[in-house]
DNA sequence: AGCACGCCGACT
DNA sequence: GTCGGCGTGCTC
């Protein structure tokens, strides 16, 4: 590998520019460069000289020879930019999407730098001197100038943006008139919504550690001493106190100067989790969540850089926060699904927080009450270390749990939604003023429309998934946004019989109301929780109980204490929704398991109800008796068996295209190219159509490959990107799925 | 972002 | 003709 060309990032903050540029790389510092580096290079028209970031090495020119210059020189010392860089240049060779894709995950702040700046213009000469310019640019026909001008008559100081979009005036003009002296060119650099000075809470002590606790810092201390950086599983149940032990670890890696990531999961940061970190750290922590702003995530990233401040809490993408040296990554809840990323680069937090903890020189861990079979197996094989803390510190009772069949229900002549013992124990409730929580597994779960006579079910007219409906009648697929105001006969045979089945959480509501009579209920879903706060506004509503009932989806059972909710009822524990996803009995065990621990928080036991038609599957049964290592043992069997991750490696490969005819010549040509390779031990399944065939019209097509060694299968990846780039897929989009997390 | 290039109307 | 404002597009 000759390193004789360099492709190189120029750090210009604007959109345009924010591509790699092609130079030569001087025969001197060919042995030298390595992706990261930082150089100088001459840009544009007048060679000026420019910083950018090298972001590959390659032996070819990739643009017209004549025209590639020379890069100047190397800048010492790496740079926070030059490690995010070698990140991306990982995760492009890892997930298989562009640089510039992994470039935009990794350094979020470079597309979104111009926010940094707010650039306004000020009246610098008096009115009459503005006004004689006026006169003189109408006489001279300046139109662009004179409109300007007569803006700066009104108002003293205009935002830059608002004067090029609103009056169409460009750079150009702008620049005219600043030089000859009528307006001022201010940059505000200050940050945007500054978070509140928070002071360290003097004299605040956390609780002294339980036994279990310092054993779990103690063993990740001594390896500190014995500089040891390495990664470690604490399955904690609930109530344990793993936080405390984050708390503990972050202190130490702060008193060593180094800084601390910190991964929640998407909405689970509660306040009270905030005023801890805040009152234990004061203004050297910073917390990210999704209602910030690009700016203001760029402002965070902009003083970690400076070094001011040294932890940061936040999403997934937290991970990017370019401190200049980690010393520990902590991803709580670790087996939460919005650690992967739905996106190109597909990246999950996992994979790339290893990545980061081997490049700084950084201790990970992952904390969980039920951690991820993926992690699990990893810690069996030795690959993390195991800490447990099993015992509750409150030592509250864990809450009694019923399983309900809903077949028997049926049989029985129960026709409700609830089954007779989460009745009784609703009314129960009721009557003591005790709080309740009802939990649905999936939004609209059922909610599809189906004709009686010929039993076809209302599908989407773009895509293969049923509508669901909503309370005005009004039918929506949730996969394309479509809609239809209401739907009075079968399209299939015309039929006028037809009728929905089940509820969603609306139904719910309604179903509760008929059954018990008229109470206050908060409703937590998607399409009430549309709005921002809303989410946060529910949840402490229901905390000052102003409500006796909530319902709602996923979002409900994570992480919340409600000292006063008794009773949780899991309306339908069922599996079969997604069958075909080996993930499918992980994720209900986690959730039942969740929901359940929600109950009995306080002083008062709680019980919980489980209603399923399936109640001897292992998930639910486990989920029930509160026993991950129960559950664990059967799961990786069953993996085992089947030849699932962990125990093999998956890759799935989805083509998507208008055009169906070479949408399948492309599949299966990559299908024979793999067949060609012979890889012994590969499994090979589909080409297929993928299980929603069609997204708004576009066709999807989906190849899975199975094979113990990931190296293996990112070979294979690359052989087959050599065909997409071989120009006959012109209109076919191919992506690679390591290990994915949705349902297939 | 900054700079050149080319278009178009105004003026010697 | 030519001068200068103004928008457009390119930068390896």
């Amino acid at each position: 590998m000759e390193n004789k060309y360099a492709r190189v990032i120029i750090d210009i903050s604007h959109e345009k520019v924010d591509r790699p540029f092609c130079y030569r790389v001087p025969e001197l510092l060919q042995k030298e460069i390595k992706v990261g580096d930082k150089v100088v290079v001459p840009f544009g028209q007048g060679n000026t000289r420019r910083n950018g970031y090298v972001i590959e090495l390659i032996s070819e020119p990739d643009f017209e020879p004549s025209r590639i210059k020379e890069l100047f020189k190397l800048k010492e010392g790496i740079q926070v930019e030059g490690k995010m860089i070698c990140l991306a240049a990982w995760m492009k060779e890892q997930y298989g999407c562009t640089m510039i894709q992994a470039l935009q995950t990794v350094l979020p702040a470079k597309a979104k730098i111009r926010a940094k700046e707010y650039k306004t213009l000020i009246r610098k000469a008096d009115t009459e001197v503005i006004k004689d310019a006026l006169e003189v640019c109408e006489k001279k026909k300046q139109p662009a100038k004179a409109r300007a001008l007569r803006e700066f008559l009104e108002h003293e100081s205009i935002p830059y943006s608002l004067l090029i979009q609103k009056l169409h005036l460009s750079s150009s003009t702008i620049q005219s008139l600043i030089k000859s002296g009528y307006v001022e060119l201010v940059i505000d650099t200050a940050y945007r919504n500054p978070l509140k000075e928070i002071k360290q809470t003097e004299g605040y002590e956390e609780p002294p550690l339980s036994l279990e606790q310092q054993q779990a810092v103690d063993i990740i201390k001594n390896d500190w001493s014995g500089e040891c950086r390495g990664k470690y599983l604490l399955h904690g149940i609930t109530g344990s106190g793993k936080t405390r032990v984050y708390l503990e670890l972050i202190e130490e890696v702060i008193a060593r100067k180094e800084s601390a990531i910190m991964l929640i999961p998407e909405i689970s940061l509660t306040f009270q989790t905030v005023m801890r970190f805040q009152k234990r750290f004061g203004n050297r922590v910073s917390i990210l969540n999704s209602a910030l702003s690009a700016g203001e995530r760029y402002d965070q990233c902009e003083r970690a850089k400076k070094g001011e401040i040294d932890i940061i809490i936040g999403p997934r993408s937290a991970l990017f926060t370019p401190f200049e040296k980690v010393g520990l990554i902590i991803i709580d809840e670790e087996h939460e699904s919005s650690y992967k990323s739905e996106s190109m680069p597909k990246y999950h937090a996992r994979e790339v927080a290893e990545k980061i903890a081997l490049i700084h020189g950084a201790t990970l861990v992952l904390g969980s009450a039920t951690p991820s079979v993926d992690s699990y197996y990893k810690a069996e094989q030795k690959e993390y270390r195991l800490l447990q803390l099993t015992k509750r510190l409150t030592g509250g009772q864990l809450p009694t749990v019923y399983v309900e069949d809903l077949r028997k229900e049926l049989k029985k002549g129960n026709r409700s939604i609830f089954s007779e013992r989460l009745q009784e124990l609703i009314r129960d409730r009721l009557g003591k003023k005790e709080q309740i929580m009802l939990f649905l597994n999936r939004r609209g779960y059922s909610s599809f429309l189906s004709c009686r006579s010929c039993g076809e079910i209302i599908k989407c007219p773009h895509c293969d998934v049923s509508l669901t409906m909503h309370r005005n009648k009004e039918m929506v697929c949730h996969y394309c946004g479509y809609k239809v105001k209401e739907i009075k006969k079968c399209p299939h045979c015309n039929s006028p019989y037809i009728s929905g089945f089940k509820a969603g959480t609306q139904k719910i509501e309604e179903e509760f109301i008929k059954t018990f009579g008229k109470t206050e209920i908060l409703r937590m879903d998607k399409d009430t929780t549309g709005k921002k706060d809303s989410y946060d506004e529910i949840l402490s509503r229901f905390m000052e109980e102003k409500a006796q009932v909530l319902i709602g989806t996923q979002m409900i059972v994570k992480g919340h204490d409600f000292p006063k909710v008794t009773l949780v009822g899991i309306l339908a524990a069922d599996i079969s929704l997604g069958a075909n996803d080996f993930r499918a009995g992980e994720r209900t065990f986690q959730l039942l398991t969740q929901a359940a621990g929600r109950a009995g928080r306080g002083r008062l036991p709680g019980e919980v109800v489980i209603q399923s038609y399936q109640p001897e599957h292992y998930s639910i049964g486990w989920a029930a008796g509160q026993d991950y290592n129960s559950f664990y043992q059967e799961e990786i069997l069953y993996r085992k068996l089947g030849g699932y991750p962990p125990v093999i490696q998956l890759m799935t490969v989805q083509l998507f295209g208008e055009n169906k005819e070479l949408l399948e010549g492309i599949s299966n040509k990559m299908a024979k190219k793999i067949k060609s390779l012979r890889e012994e031990k590969l499994v090979l399944l589909g080409p297929s159509d993928a299980s929603i065939g069609r997204i708004n019209d576009i066709y999807r097509m989906r190849i899975i490959l199975k094979h113990e060694k990931k190296e293996i299968l990112r070979k294979i990846k690359e052989q087959l990107e050599t065909i997409v780039s071989e120009g006959d897929s012109m209109g076919v989009l191919v992506q690679f799925d390591f290990n994915p997390m949705s349902s297939f």
